[in-house]
DNA sequence: CTTGATTCCGAAACAGTGTTCCGAATAGCA
DNA sequence: TGCTATTCGGAACACTGTTTCGGAATCAAG
């Protein structure tokens, strides 16, 4: 019989495709390299060939998760408010977790434990974070936010990502609306209180509270 | 030969304590059902007797974990400053993430796809939650925070899980000195927003941005 | 068109998991 | 002392990740 396709143009989007589509439908623990071969129409040592090893094959999934997540970042469009268009990419971020919960977990929270995260890997998140300094620039210079943009936006996406992981543990609440109370309350406080420049927020709290160093054990 | 111990006494304690080591000391991938048993010098199939399952293993060791959270929460003392004493709490929760990742791994981001957490696995975390909100309640009676306690509550464990998880992805930077930085900007920031009551929370969002029920995708 | 080398896929084989079955040894009780 | 019930141990299953090898399809040359 004729083989069905070309030589190895396309396979490898195909398999990861399949990968993706096998995250999403049957969780994380449904993602072994068989399912995948059958799901891409292809055989076990192909993805081998493509990708090495299943961790190689879930390290592309995370690179793809970034990559997608940037995209609809690349979406929205700015207004003149650029605290509004910070909220707005919050929101965005939010939408795609609860959208994407398990790639999202791959991404955030490694259920993959032989996934070991270097220097490459981490360079995937950086553009995610660098869109976020860029916004959080923009409300410092507006006026909107203050102190160092990097801080801010490490605090920002910390929340963002607390938030996400809370509320797709269940922990925010069943009701739709208090899950949202306490998004808003959460990013309304935590950019309110970024109005002003922490004044003596090192004395402040070596003054007041050992979350320094190495508190003792 | 005799039988080196009692029939059944601590064989349970034994069982999981080997799993928490296994856990602490290989991590999350070296947690089979083999070197559990061969570390508590016992038998595969007695673990299954005393768990049921791997998952039911994992579920004890999760419970265990909040368990000793739990414990090390009532370590401290209160003081006459409620916010630092939520401060210190916030503290002593980053500190056990630090010094247990893996157990926190299992506690907060489920490594293992076959933990289903049903209602009995998040009762296990209200106590956690309902310590905080105690704090924060103290902090809202003696003026330092506003709004409502339960709210408040989960802004701050969500704000003091989304550093965590970053912390130990190494997303905060590789500095000490950086790491403390966010974390006590985070925590300023959002206690000092904190100290008012939101006024038009629900207003101003719904004006300024799309942090509300479902964002269009 | 035939033929050959090359490249890739497919089935089967290995090691290591979670899980279970059955025999055996032990503890408690009469 | 003997019985019984309970629990532990070794061995067996099904399924995973991973590798190896044989064969088929593809392209180029004669």
């Amino acid at each position: 019989m004729p083989r069905p396709k070309q030589r190895t143009p396309a396979l490898r989007d195909r398999v990861l495709r399949a990968a993706l589509a096998i995250l999403a439908d049957e969780g994380a623990g449904a993602l072994t390299t068989r399912k995948v071969a059958a799901a891409a129409a292809t055989s076990i040592p192909a993805v081998y060939e493509l990708f090495g090893d299943k961790a190689g094959l879930v390290r592309e999934v995370y690179f793809e998760g970034f990559r997608r997540l940037g995209g609809r970042f690349d979406e929205l469009d700015h207004t003149d408010d650029p605290r509004a268009d910070l909220l707005a990419v919050i929101a965005s971020y939010r939408s795609f977790v609860r959208e994407n919960s398990v790639l999202a977990g791959v991404m955030f929270s490694r259920p993959f434990a032989d996934l070991d995260p270097s220097a490459k890997e981490l360079g995937a998140t950086s553009t995610v974070r660098k869109f976020i300094v860029g916004h959080v620039r923009r409300c410092i210079e507006a006026g909107v936010l203050a102190s160092d943009a990097t801080d801010v936006a490490h605090v920002v996406l910390a929340l963002a990502q607390g938030l996400a992981l809370q509320e797709a543990a269940g922990w925010l609440g069943t009701s739709k609306a208090s899950v949202n109370r306490r998004w808003m309350l959460a990013f309304n406080a935590t950019l309110d209180g970024l109005r002003e420049a922490q004044p003596d927020a090192r004395q402040r709290l070596v003054r007041s509270s050992p979350l320094h160093p190495c508190a003792p054990r």
